[in-house]
RNA sequence: GCGAGCUUAGCUCAGUUGGGAGAGCAUCAGAUUGUGGCUCUGAGGGUCACGGGUUCGAGCCCCGUAGCUCGCCCCA
């Protein structure tokens, strides 16, 4: 047997409604705040994430699906989507006629990491990007956005996590502030920090072991490195957080794992996943476009949210959908009726009826058994009876009731009823 | 990259000092020969993950391999 490969999984039928669900819910919410769709490649040249998420990252260092194409040059499945969009705002010049760019995009994203709950190598993200102005009233709409949706969606028991980690210079400032407190304690602090005080000392901030928990209670606190900019930026998005009604809790330690955020980042986390509590996440990126290159500064900010992570938490909390079944089930008699059974099945199909019939032979009575399974309304019975007087028995499965009609009426009392069953 | 647990029928699992491979659900077929759901009867379906070893004998003990799951790192 041949297996998918690990850390991929197939979306099964019965998957399917929930899906449905959640992503009509964000093409709706998307609209209401006047998003609009990107779709890009799902691999990009593998500069395009070398630039953005940063080179000292896990995702760049371990999880990239990286390989060379036959022309030799080095290509990446995309491992988050912030990058290309950017690349491909920047290609298509879009912001020459726009100053401002309200995008979403939805779609699969890969990285080469050990699977576990919540965490797949194949995983789904929406994601929605706010480009071209630095305001905070620009990221506070992206954490309204982000928060209806979660809203409507159902999801229960959910925290929004907020912080700041300023400008550059502020964060530099801070960083140098930062290394020379942990370096005293270097020798305290776990395998991992000491690592992170290499390549990233404003993670060390995240660990969840228990010794560095101690150092890290009496380290500086970002706030009062923050410059002018910095702290009105952080304080009016407070601001206007509150004006909004929007419940958050400020988390000093809260620091994202990609590189080119500045100013506001944001976390949403939910008690029932485990290891892995955020199914969605984001902030501020005023310095990626220049990152790629390009001419001048373009403030941005946006989010994203972890698809199957939002699916485990629905999951959780018992939401299913039914699936849809098919209006009409056409049972027969004999194989000889099976030119009626497709004549009666092409003029449904063709007014939209949803029909099917069987296709192995079985019996009468399987075929009622199969018609019973996929929930259908009507069952169209063809015997001998139906087909000598051009008949048409209708059965109401659901009442348990048959009534034989002419050919004709039959099929109109059907097509009637289609109006009637439309609302499931 | 590191650590732990699991792997018996399509699914969920039971298998008690190592000696008969089982249940429920699902599937299929019957229960006065045109008709579903409930009930009853019956049937099919397993090299007990794979490969070695110990033993008269292994699903059960030992070693190895693979897969899955959970955790660390990191992230959605």
């Amino acid at each position: 047997m041949i297996n998918a490969v690990r850390g991929t999984k197939d979306i099964l039928p019965s998957e399917i409604p929930l899906w449905y669900f959640v992503e009509k819910t964000l093409h709706n919410v998307s609209n209401l705040f006047g998003f609009k769709e990107i779709r890009t490649p799902i691999f990009e040249r593998t500069e395009v994430f070398l630039r953005s998420i940063g080179s000292e990252t896990d995702i760049v260092n371990k999880e990239m699906y990286t390989f060379l194409d036959r022309g030799g040059d080095s290509i990446t499945l995309r491992p988050e989507m912030t990058a290309s969009v950017v690349r491909a705002i920047i290609q298509n010049n879009l912001l020459a006629e726009n100053s401002i760019l309200r995008l979403w995009y939805y779609g699969p994203l890969f990285r080469y990491e050990r699977p576990q709950k919540g965490r797949l190598r194949q995983f789904h993200q929406y994601g929605a990007e706010l480009i071209g102005s630095p305001e905070p009233e620009a990221d506070v709409e992206i954490i309204l956005l982000a928060k209806e949706i979660v809203e409507r969606l159902g999801i229960l028991n959910y925290k929004l996590l907020l912080n700041s980690i300023g400008n550059r210079t502020s964060r530099q400032r801070y960083k140098q502030e930062l290394i020379s407190y942990f370096e005293k304690y270097a020798n305290s602090l776990s395998n991992d920090s000491q690592e992170r005080l290499r390549k990233n000392p404003l993670r060390i901030l995240d660990s969840k072991d228990e010794r560095d928990l101690e150092i890290i209670k009496n380290c500086p606190k970002i706030y009062d490195y923050f410059d002018k900019e910095s702290l009105e930026h952080y304080n009016k998005t407070k601001e206007l957080l509150a004006l909004n009604h929007i419940e958050f809790q400020e988390t000093p330690h809260l620091v994202r794992g990609l590189d080119y955020y500045t100013h506001t980042v944001f976390e949403f986390q939910s008690p029932i996943l485990g290891a892995q509590d955020s199914f969605g996440g984001g902030g501020r990126y005023n310095e990626l476009f220049t990152e790629f290159g390009f001419k001048k500064e373009v403030a941005a900010t946006g989010f994203a949210l972890g698809i199957e992570r939002i699916l485990l938490i629905l999951e959780s909390q018992q939401k299913t959908l039914p699936n849809g079944s098919p209006l009409v089930y056409i049972a027969f008699n004999k194989p000889e009726f099976i030119s009626k059974v497709f004549e009666t099945a092409y003029f449904l199909r063709k007014h939209d009826i949803p029909t099917l019939f069987d296709v192995q032979k079985k019996s009468l009575k399987a075929q009622m058994k199969e018609a019973n399974k996929y929930g259908v309304k009507f069952v169209i019975i063809f015997g001998d009876d139906e087909i000598n007087n051009n008949t048409i028995t209708i059965k109401d499965m659901k009442k348990s009731e048959q009534t034989t009609y002419p050919f004709e009426k039959g099929i109109e009392i059907i097509l009637n009823s289609k109006s009637a069953n439309e609302d499931n």
